[in-house]
DNA sequence: GGCTATTACGGAAATCGTAACCATG
DNA sequence: CATGGTTACGATTTCCGTAATAGCC
């Protein structure tokens, strides 16, 4: 078993298809093919059942080891190309709502320090962000999402990444402003939990979905969110300070379950050194509002 | 990159030699010396200095990566093997200090329901166990050491195998019985800072050495560590339950800082049959003693 | 019947072992 | 000078791609 099998099998798994795992891996589909055959020829067993192509319960369960393995062994490279790494450049990949007026300020001082400095800022989800800063195609992450109090995200395994915590704030149930429950000062995830719930996996504190049906919104933009919101298709968990924009929706405060949103800043273990100096802005600015 | 370069660096880095990290791997000492060539190629940087054979910063970064891939990947293997198990058949490893008693009566409890279960039980430290467990050479295994009150050993990454709490109990200093705080009603470590321990892997409790010099007892037996602390050699921290076999050395309990001595059992998270059934047996002893 | 995985086969590349070489303690 | 890591080189194996084949919607 070598990496190379642990890569096809979770691109296969991933992509639902050996032609296009195989593209994205750089081989043809015999190749992969191949692998995976020998795969399983030595684990004894069939991982992935053909058309469709869907792991078994023995592959999907190995999909969970090899995707951390390969995590981890990103990270590693990552950061062996770190120690080496430019000094005038960072790069970032901050999720929606992580903290944006955090960042711009961190950076505003950051740049008055080193107007040299190259700063990249990019928007990605939050597991996005964790696998670009595994693969090295950025220094920081800043990620968020719904935690009970001063818990970590725990977004990988504890210890991958060095992880500081910067802002944990209420959350808000978002409604339609015409919704019954929209003047309420505060609700309880219970009185919802036959209500519809849009999954937006580009915004982590939004719910799963509960049962069969409803909206699924695959992009990043809170405008469209709130859009959806607005139109009934459900609601959405955002932090408090979420700007809402207009009246077409209205928010109400969690009250149960104790739940916080949260905002980390996550790096690699050996720290390039623009990215520990950000870190050390945010981590003052958070820490006297 | 590939598995089997980073099992070659881990090896020769524990090793301290690429001759018997060849030997261990089942290689020659000339495929060893061009898998870290090409490792160390691949990555630009060198890895191990040679004579004496040493990890650089960047090799023993590597290595404590390597060290959890690897691991990680014998418990996928192992998880995949225990589908289809033999429910006749529980193999243990067992600390020494991991709740003997508790492990017996679970055992006698055990084999009263089915008389025809093959048990082994091996000792060995919490290291080994939990190497024996990944790589599928034992079923369950009751691992020991400190920590705080409630909170789990982490021997290694959470979530890895399964854990279940057995034992907290109070630790206790054992001194040579002459010690002038021999006759204490508790202890500090503060007090004990500069004091000699005895250092010994095969029991977790005991603390690391604090400076150069001391004593340090590799093998796994209470007796020979006790006598080591009667003759005078340090001290060392033992679980208040250790039975003290005699009047040469004594026990104080330990005040500061709040620490127990914890036992947990350890399985697959794909357990097979008997040793969920051990497991079982455990806990429900564990909670009413 | 078209799309996609599998199988057959040949060539290229990687890998390992033997053996000679070299460096270091 | 001897132990142990490196280098050279050849044989074996592995692995991938092309192309033909087979299975499923």
């Amino acid at each position: 078993m070598e990496l190379r099998d642990l890569r096809a099998l979770v691109a296969v798994v991933r992509a639902g298809s050996f032609t296009v795992a195989a593209t994205e891996l750089g081989y043809t589909q015999s190749a992969i093919s191949q692998q995976i055959a020998a795969l399983e020829q030595e684990v004894g067993r069939r991982l992935v059942e053909r058309r469709p192509v869907r792991p078994t319960a023995a592959g999907a369960r190995l999909v969970e080891h090899a995707a951390r393995v390969l995590l981890r062994v990103d990270v590693a490279r990552s950061e062996l190309g770190a120690i080496d790494a430019s000094d005038t450049e960072l790069r970032i990949a901050a999720c929606p709502l992580a903290a944006p007026a955090l960042l711009s300020a961190a950076l505003r001082r950051l740049r008055m320090n080193r107007p040299s400095l190259r700063v990249t800022v990019g928007s990605e989800n939050a597991s996005t962000s964790v696998t670009r800063l595994a693969e090295g195609s950025v220094d920081l992450a800043l990620v968020e999402g719904i935690t009970a109090p001063d818990n970590p995200l725990l977004l990988t395994e504890a210890g991958l990444f060095s992880s500081t915590a910067l802002v944990e704030e209420p959350l808000v149930v978002v409604l339609p402003a015409d919704h019954p429950l929209a003047g309420r000062a505060s609700l309880d995830l219970g009185t919802l939990s036959d209500a519809p719930w849009i999954v937006a996996p580009g915004f982590s504190p939004t719910r799963r979905r509960s049962g069969a049906g409803g909206v699924a919104y695959e992009g990043d933009d809170i405008v469209t969110l709130l859009t959806l919101v607005a139109a009934g298709h459900g609601s959405a968990l955002l932090p408090q300070s979420a700007r809402l924009l207009d009246e077409t929706v209205s928010a109400v405060p969690l009250a149960s379950p104790i739940l916080v949103h949260r905002t980390e800043a996550l790096t690699l273990r050996t720290v390039a050194e623009p990215a520990a100096a950000c870190v050390a802005e945010l981590r003052s600015l958070a820490s006297r509002p």
